[in-house]
DNA sequence: TTGTTGATGTGACCAAAGTCACCATAGAAA
DNA sequence: TTTCTATGGTGACTTTGGTCACATCAACAA
């Protein structure tokens, strides 16, 4: 009988050479959380790295007055860069994750970093390619702070939405895109506004319909 | 008789095991850009890895509409993360990066990235430990944009200039910071005059004494 | 000397975004 | 039903930062 580990494996990380995923099955434990419940925060040390094989999470910085400010998902076939390398130096953790829904995640002892770097050619693949693509989205992140205007910004995050989630129908409060946006609910309800009369969405009670 | 390129590599990756060392002085070579010039543009593609042995550097993020926004600087010692890792898949840079004075650089071919991941283990440290201080960076300039105004960024950014320059005389136009920050130089011009007030710096024709 | 250039100072004005105060309403809870 | 709470709408005002139009001033070349 296949252990769930090794099916989880087999699905979400089928381009891992064979002799990785047996090892993996065998050092990996798995760990789920609730929706809405906190999978790291900042300043906490790192115990093991992670990989998300199931549900979605959200990436947040956090400013030391208490703001939060939301980078990105992490979905199944992702790991938390930060703790694909923070791990092998004990360090302590730069972001908070926050799980969207019911997620679970594989969790490797970190003492196993150096020998899947070194003996695994997949694994090396996939951890330069996780850092790769996280830079980008912090690139992408800083554009949007640094030469976008808010507005624009909500129609990229909206947009982003409805890629990720696949639905029309957004369900999400003026409050909570403006917790994730570092702005102000009065604010983005406005915007939200002339984006209805520009009908790019319609405003609903409790979600928003994404028109475009 | 020890090659110029041995020479750099011992001086400035001390860290790298013998073998790495050697392997690198007969692959390397050096190439030697003027103060001023672009050593990387947005857009191009990567033909080698670059690793700075002499001088110092500026990598730029450029916006669609021509802005270009500071993010931060290279040093002696440092490697350009992206192409560590985006040299490997023949991806384009997505910065820029500007000499800031005479620089000098190791030019490894990309063919070799693989071999040196796997093989040695003073390069793999060295490309993570590159990842994740970059990383680092890329955060602290978010939480700049997002959480800071664009007085406590001046503050930053000169504070940074005389812990980097190691001066006082910081010979920097207004122009400049403003184009760095992405704002305009009427609008530094004023902030400094504010800061000036405050005694944390005295304004000079061509120059900026920092008093903090 | 004179003209030119680059760096800086400054007032007036504008636009984007944040803040405050308060209202309206739907839906759940009592 | 009434009450409470979460959500959303809106006007008035403030702050921050960007833009425009000029003025000044030092350095330097012609």
């Amino acid at each position: 009988m296949e252990s769930t580990i090794s099916q989880y494996i087999n699905t979400v990380f089928p381009q891992f050479e064979p002799v990785l995923k047996q090892l993996l099955a065998e050092v990996a434990t798995l760990k789920t959380f609730a929706a809405g419940e906190m999978m790291m925060e900042t300043g906490q040390y790192f115990k093991s790295t992670v990989l998300i094989v199931e549900g979605r999470a959200k990436l947040y910085r956090q400013g030391e007055e208490g703001g939060e400010f939301f980078m990105y998902y992490l979905e199944p076939g992702n790991a938390c860069a930060l703790s694909l390398i923070c791990a092998t130096k004990r360090e302590t953790s730069e972001v908070m994750a926050k799980a969207l829904e019911a997620t679970t995640v594989l969790m490797i002892p970190i003492g196993m970093m150096d020998d899947l770097m070194k003996n695994y050619k997949t694994w090396y693949y996939f951890v330069l390619e996780t850092y790769r693509s996280r830079f980008q989205e912090l690139l992408e992140v800083i554009d949007g702070v640094t030469f976008k205007g808010l507005d624009e910004r909500l129609m990229f995050y909206l947009g982003n939405q409805y890629k990720k989630l696949k639905t029309r129908q957004l369900s999400i409060t003026h409050q909570e895109i403006a917790t994730d946006l570092n702005s102000s609910r009065e604010v983005i309800s406005r915007l939200l506004k002339k984006m209805e009369q520009r009908g790019e969405l319609s405003l609903q009670r409790n979600y928003i319909e994404w028109l475009k």
